[in-house]
DNA sequence: TATGGCATCTTTACGATGTAAAGATAAGGA
DNA sequence: TCCTTATCTTTACATCGTAAAGATGCCATA
């Protein structure tokens, strides 16, 4: 609400005020000399997603518009639009992003176990650890109802996530998961597993637990609470 | 710019243009004529409460505005203003409803349960059997992120749903749990479960088990696998 | 090298929203 | 009867998303 708005709709900051004609500009957009922003940015649409995500960790999702994207860009606040159509375009590449960053993490964390143990908790601590660091990017992934999974890049980047888990779940239950069939069993596996992160991440967020870590030893964490459950599901299968 | 608006913003059916004296309308709001349309409603913040549902369930979480909730009701865009002071306060009220339908729903279905094992599943299938009924009222309850728990009303019917859940964990490890401390295994239960079914519901709501859905056998349906999740879960308390 | 097409970015405009503030209207007590 | 107050309407404004028209300069082509 009330959003100041000190610094005016468009502010690049040095733009003579009317009829900058080609003069007093280096030529031919020097990769040296950012500071002159030359009319045509050159890279408009990564430093978008940029300032994006910076405005997302920020400000929250709430605080996602177009016009601050592109005030935080330093742009007007229609030039979103030519690259990406709407703010569903722009929100669904972000997503996109938080995903490929999402199944890295989680991909580095698994290369990192060396027990078998070790190995089945780092997924879903990892996920749950990025969601932590990442609070508004996982809001955007999961949260939101404005997402355009036919654009490639969301679709791609979130069936790769899709993809890991199911693997994961396969490792887990020593039988490779098939691509295109899965058995009941299979299938409330994967439901299983990712429910149950999905949802301990998203009261996590929404701060609904605290209810039950507050009645908690004191000092118990989430992330305490988490491999409390997480071990009490898979400690059938590591007898200790 | 004089606005077309096509249905003119207020929309009082029978309102004479100007100067409504107080001739021409029922002497002291006859609770029989509710066709007339008094000036002061008598019941408007209800009124705003069942509109708002039905703008809900219709046009989802975006159409849930002030305005559009004004425009149901059939009252000026500003009268909610007065009953709940902001958007927060309508949709905290609103969600506070929810709160309650959801806690009967999940009550009555345990009532009707008869064997431990159908008591055990007859929770969690309620939570998901309100949650596909109500989508909408499921997403302000669990999705927005403006709700102001502040407010007694949400916060009594939330935290009761939460005392169900505890009570419903506590009964089936048959060890009663206290209001004011558990231990890291009751805790990690209670989140467990709950993250869980609220997990698979978030999911579901969000289109996102279609993938596993569509490799299941043919004509599996969501709360198939969801009783096969429960069962796999509650299977050693329960043998067959 | 000159020039025209076209991608890129800005300006302007419009309807929608939330919210504040002032005006209108009735209800109820003095 | 009159005045205070709660309730509802009108008006106003900043913000948002989006469309459309104007400005700018890159680049291929002649």
């Amino acid at each position: 609400m009330a959003k100041i708005n000190t610094k005016g709709e468009t502010a690049r900051s040095p733009r003579s005020p009317k009829k900058t004609s080609q003069a007093s500009r280096p030529a031919r957009r020097p990769a040296a000399a950012k500071t002159e922003t030359p009319y045509h940015h050159g890279a408009l649409r990564e430093a978008l997603l940029q300032a994006a995500e910076r405005v997302l960790e920020r400000d929250g999702l709430a605080g996602l518009t177009l016009r601050a994207v592109a005030r935080e860009a330093g742009v007007s606040h229609a030039a979103p639009t030519h690259h990406f159509g709407d703010l569903t375009g722009l929100v669904s590449e972000l997503a996109a992003i938080g995903f490929r960053q999402f199944n890295a993490a989680m991909a580095s964390a698994c290369d990192e176990a060396t027990s078998p143990l070790e190995r089945a908790l780092a997924r879903p601590k990892a996920y749950v650890a990025y969601a932590q660091a990442h609070p508004g990017m996982y809001g955007l992934m999961f949260r939101t109802e404005r997402l355009d999974y036919s654009r490639p890049s969301l679709h791609e980047a979130a069936e790769s996530s899709f993809a890991g888990l199911a693997n994961a779940i396969g490792a887990l239950r020593q039988e490779p998961i098939s691509g295109d069939a899965l058995t009941i069993e299979q299938g409330a596996a994967i439901a299983r597993a990712w429910s149950m992160v999905h949802g301990f991440t998203m009261l996590l967020l929404d701060g609904r637990l605290e209810d039950i870590l507050e009645r908690l030893p004191a000092g118990t964490t989430a992330e305490q609470l988490l491999e409390a459950i997480l071990k009490s599901t898979v400690a059938a299968k590591f007898p200790t």
